[in-house]
DNA sequence: TGGCCATTTCAAATAAATATAAACCATTCG
DNA sequence: CGAATGGTTTATATTTATTTGAAATGGCCA
C-alpha cells in the first residue's frame, strides 16, 4: 500500500506552512487552498443542528418507534406492547424523539397519541426506503 | 387538549387484551391489528444496522469531516488544520467514521489520505442539501 | 370523593462515549 | 542504521447517555 510521494508547502497562515503530498496539494489548490476549502463548508452551527437529529435516531428502539409511527399514530400503550419495554424507559425514548422534534403527542383523555411530525415522516420514509422498506404502502417489502 | 374518549378491546394474544382509544383501534384494525402493524415493520436487525450510521454521524466534528471529505480527499494533517484538534482525538473520530464504513483511508508514503466512500458521498451530499448546502458544486450555498 | 389507569418524573446505578497524555508503529531520509 | 515525521493505539479519567424502579401526576369514571 505504501508509495513514494512528493510534498508541497501550503500557506496556512502568513507565517505558517503545511507540508502535504502533491496529490492533495493539487486538488487543494484547484479549490482555492485551505481558505477556499473552508469557505465551502457549512457553518459550525449547522453541524450542531444536524447532530441533534442523528443523535435522536442513533438507537434501534427509537428507530423502531419512528417506523411504527410512520405507519400510523399510536398511543403509548400500543407502542409499549410492540417494543416490549418498561413504561419509564419507553417514556425516556419518547421524550428524546419529542425533544428532537421528530414526533409529537396529543392527549386524548387518559391516553396520549403520538404521531410523527409532518417533516419527519418524509425523512423517515426516505431513510427506510434506502434499505428497501416502504412504510407507507401496503406491502412493506 | 383533553377530550372524552371511548375505548376498544384489541386482541393482543389469544388471552390477553389491550384497552385503547377507538380512534387508534380503528386505524389499527384497518391495518391488520397489532399483528398487521408488526408485519409491516422492518426486522429488528435493520434498526441495529441503521443505528450504526446515525451514531457515527451524531457528532458535529464527524459531520464536519464528512463534509470536508465530500468536497475532496484529504490527508490527516490537513483535516487536523481545519478542525483544530489534537492528533489522537482526530484519529479517534476518523476511526469511528472508518468503522461505520463512511470513509476510507489509503496510505501514501508517510501520509494517509482519507476519502469518503462512494455510497456515503451521495448520502452526505443529500443530507447537506436538505439544509440548503451543496458540497459538490462551485458555490456551497 | 375515591380508585383506577396511562404516563411521566425522579434519583440512583450502570454503561457507553469522549478527552488526554504517553507509548507505539510505519515510512522516509540522511 | 537512527532520527524525524505522520499517524494510530492504549490506558485512564471524565463526561454523557441509558437503565431501573419507585413515587408522583393527571384524567376518567363510578
Amino acid at each position: 500500500m505504501a508509495r513514494q510521494v512528493s510534498r508541497s508547502r501550503i500557506p496556512r497562515t502568513e507565517f505558517d506552512y503545511l507540508l502535504i503530498p502533491d496529490e492533495v496539494a493539487d486538488s487543494l489548490c484547484s479549490c482555492g487552498g485551505l481558505e477556499g476549502l473552508v469557505e465551502k463548508l457549512p457553518p459550525d452551527d449547522l453541524f450542531e443542528q444536524m447532530q441533534g437529529r442523528y443523535q435522536a435516531c442513533a438507537d434501534p428502539v427509537r428507530l423502531k418507534i419512528l417506523a411504527l409511527l410512520t405507519i400510523q399514530p399510536l398511543c403509548v400503550c400500543v407502542i409499549k406492547t410492540i417494543v416490549k419495554m418498561a413504561d419509564s424507559k419507553l417514556s425516556y425514548h419518547l421524550t428524546i424523539l419529542k425533544k428532537a422534534g421528530l414526533i409529537e403527542g396529543m392527549q386524548q383523555g387518559n391516553y396520549i397519541i403520538y404521531q410523527i411530525t409532518p417533516d419527519t415522516r418524509t425523512y423517515v420514509e426516505e431513510e427506510f426506503r434506502k434499505y428497501g422498506y416502504n412504510l407507507s404502502r401496503k406491502r412493506g417489502r
